[in-house]
DNA sequence: TTCGAAAAACTAACCGTTAGTGCTACGGTC
DNA sequence: GACCGTAGCACTAACGGTTAGTTTTTCGAA
């Protein structure tokens, strides 16, 4: 019941992070598909078993890093500047993403998703997640008692914003297009929200002001 | 390279659909994953190798009847009356799907689907296939050269209302507002297309006017 | 030092999927 | 009507991701 202090969980940790290295070092090799689990464990000195302990699944090897990213767009949320309209804040933050995906370093990492069907498949699988968590957020915020679908909704297009801006050819430009179109859509449903009073049924003060965009 | 015209073809025809129905009874039945493909086979009295020259995976025995998916969302956007606006006809489109989908006798599969993370993993990398094919039937319809983002866009957030409208309580009020929002997004998009002068190169009569919203 | 528990190892399998090979029945051709 | 090419299918055997069960090692705390 102690708080495990040391040793323990930087060697878990480090095994870990090991794991992750040499499996993105043998993927960005060889490729992908050629690689297989039992040479990475073999690679990292590691039991198969092991491997499975810390990793879902050979493609969660990949995605190691941006484990983050739901709490990233939940943070852009909750934690933008009092009265800071919404989407703004959102296209701020996807915009980093996008970034940080096409900037060079990362490039060789996307380029291998973007090759091989299975890591392309579970990132969809991931993106879906996020959007629902996103949706919550933004239904949080606007103190709803629950999510509802424009939330929902508004939550899946910024996820396409991600997807669509990191396929485009220009990616700055994609993004600008896309939240036009998303700002758009967002000021429909949300001067509906008011007409429909979907203020919660406890009254005023819970979440952010719904007549901020 | 003569049309093979009879027999061959029934019995395949046959092969086929015994293995499907098999597949799709097992599986409600005892659940997705409590069946192996060992199993399906021999309860369809066929062998594994035959079952894959069939099916490309096991959850394509799932989604054996929704092949025509891409066609009829294609169809709704080139067959549709000439001077219908695009987004209320991909509407009907849709809702029609949903409503398919949400109809007493497919509701056990949908079940299924939903409560099957492989399926439902799956089935989200069939909606993006869709809206990508829904994105090139679009900008082919306004004309353009190639598929641009906004059409992308579009496609997309068009497969999100399906997949949206699908989970939620009330359907079609869900379809009501995501088209609402939709509608809101294309007309942003579709007024500037006009002033970014995207008529393809070759002149004026390619596809349908651009200004049919 | 000793003990409990977490981490890792090892074995052995399960399951989806594929390659390779050969047989059989059907369809077109002479 | 006999012949031949081939499509459909069966069979075996394997590959690769994943997991269950069990045992050994390693660490933290008493």
């Amino acid at each position: 019941m102690t708080v495990p202090s040391g040793r323990r969980e930087r060697k878990k940790a480090a095994t870990r992070q090991k794991i992750a290295d040499t499996a993105l070092r043998l993927f960005l090799d060889r490729g992908y598909d050629a690689v297989g689990i039992r040479d990475v464990a073999a690679e990292a000195d590691v039991a198969v078993t092991t491997l499975f302990s810390h990793f879902a699944s050979k493609e969660a090897l990949v995605f190691e890093q941006d484990e983050d990213f739901e709490q990233r767009l939940a943070q852009a949320v909750t934690g933008r500047a009092p009265h800071e309209p919404l989407i703004p804040a959102l296209r701020r933050e996807i915009e980093a993403l996008v970034r940080h995906c096409t900037a060079d370093s990362a490039a060789p990492i996307w380029r291998l998703v973007e090759e091989t069907p299975a890591l392309r498949e579970y990132e969809e699988s991931m993106r879906l997640r996020h959007a629902e968590a996103l949706g919550m957020a933004i239904a949080a915020d606007l103190g709803l008692p629950r999510t509802t679908t424009d939330c929902r909704t508004i939550a899946r297009f910024v996820i396409d914003a991600y997807s669509l801006a990191r396929e485009a050819a220009d990616p700055e430009a994609a993004l600008d297009e896309i939240f036009r179109m998303i700002e758009a859509a967002w000021e429909v449903t949300s001067s509906s929200r008011c007409t429909r009073g979907a203020v919660p049924p406890d009254g005023a003060e819970a979440g952010r002001a719904v007549t901020a965009r």
